[in-house]
DNA sequence: TAAATTTGGACATTATTTGTCAAGAATAAA
DNA sequence: TTTATTCTTGACAAATAATGTCCAAATTTA
């Protein structure tokens, strides 16, 4: 299945596992240190350009990536609605329904 | 199946059936009148409280209203990704964990 | 202990959202 | 067509949220 860690922790592994420091990814990311801290700990958001950087440098699958962190920012949004399972199964049908027919769905 | 039409949309298809002006909607809800115009048409987001009065005053289901305005927001933070589909399985994998487990998942 | 690494918090800056207004466009009524 | 009503548009300020930066404290490693 797929990996259920948020963004942050998956950063995180990473990055141990390459036995990076902290401040060295956040140096290669142009970054502050303590910005990259908060979001490894899920304290601030990455933002996609972060995420393409970190699949380049670790070598590793961008578009998983990008599905932790867009799962984690849909999470951050409706994890407390008791409905989430039909919030996005509604979501889907949206999307899929704007995709196939031409005109956008407004 | 659900109602795939934007929150903004149902709002609008509540108050017409209703025959309410806008205007008068707007001051039910103490917002502007040109506020209520964007939230019909999209431009502007609702709240959840919005959502709410709007349930009781055209005495509708709540619930199906909110899930119209949760979808369209989780629709509006990733219909440009591909991999749509597989954020939202990997989005409810992670919000059934977090309810299922004691200690959340951080 | 000392060095290196990571974290926490404060603060300024920038970006985004929200509220408000007034004028213009569209629609309906007279 | 004129008038009245309703709705839309854009501009702007105010409020809120996000981001970047610094530095000292805490933690971990050597």
């Amino acid at each position: 299945m797929q990996n259920l860690d948020s963004i942050g922790t998956q950063i995180r592994k990473l990055r141990e596992e390459a036995e990076m420091p902290l401040r060295k990814l956040a140096a290669l990311l142009d970054i502050d240190q303590s910005t990259l801290s908060k979001i490894e700990r899920d304290e601030r958001r990455a933002n996609t350009q972060m995420i393409e950087q970190i699949a380049k440098i670790f070598k590793t699958d961008k578009e998983k990536l990008l599905i932790a962190f867009y799962s984690d920012v849909v999470v951050y949004e409706i994890h407390q609605e008791s409905s989430f399972s039909e919030i996005l199964q509604v979501a889907e049908a949206k999307i899929e329904y704007q995709r196939t027919s031409k005109k956008q769905a407004k």
